[in-house]
DNA sequence: TGTATTTACAACATATTTGTTGTATTGTTT
DNA sequence: AAACAATACAACAAATATGTTGTAAATACA
């Protein structure tokens, strides 16, 4: 269903985020968004957009092509 | 700017889709859209979603990672 | 030329993402 | 325990994606 690869997506973006130290309002700072917009993300309730998705890679400091590799 | 980067990324999937010899019409049938969903994608007029690129992808009969890649 | 096919575009209704504010809950540290 | 930090959740407005219908323009082909 839908719904689960949402949830199967944000959880990896938890993943990564955590991998790398940093706590929902600061990866949402880089991005210029604010806490919620991350934390909706990662309980997987969105659906992003390829912009959003753009804008998450850069600020994990990673290529689009492996961001999305983590809901697979 | 954003604009400039969907446009370049909806000519990518241009480029895919021909390569595969399919017109709008039909790789809008296998996503179960219609043509106009693909036109609107092709020519940068929207932000397409996870689960749209999701079903890009399938569609195109390529992985996720491959097909955000064409917008570089 | 004429015909069919394909692509482009506009407008509208609907659904959903995003931005924002507020707050509750949970976790951490002293 | 108390104080602080981090996360979760809800509700609202605004922007935008999507679905749909209609049609014009461009392209391919007989």
């Amino acid at each position: 269903m839908d719904k689960e690869r949402l949830q199967q997506f944000g959880e990896g973006i938890r993943q990564l985020r955590r991998s790398k130290n940093l706590t929902q309002a600061e990866l949402a700072s880089r991005m210029g968004r604010d806490q919620q917009s991350i934390q909706r993300l990662e309980s997987g309730r969105v659906n992003p957009t390829y912009l959003y998705l753009l804008e998450l890679a850069k600020s994990l400091e990673m290529d689009i092509s492996e961001l999305v590799a983590v809901g697979k």
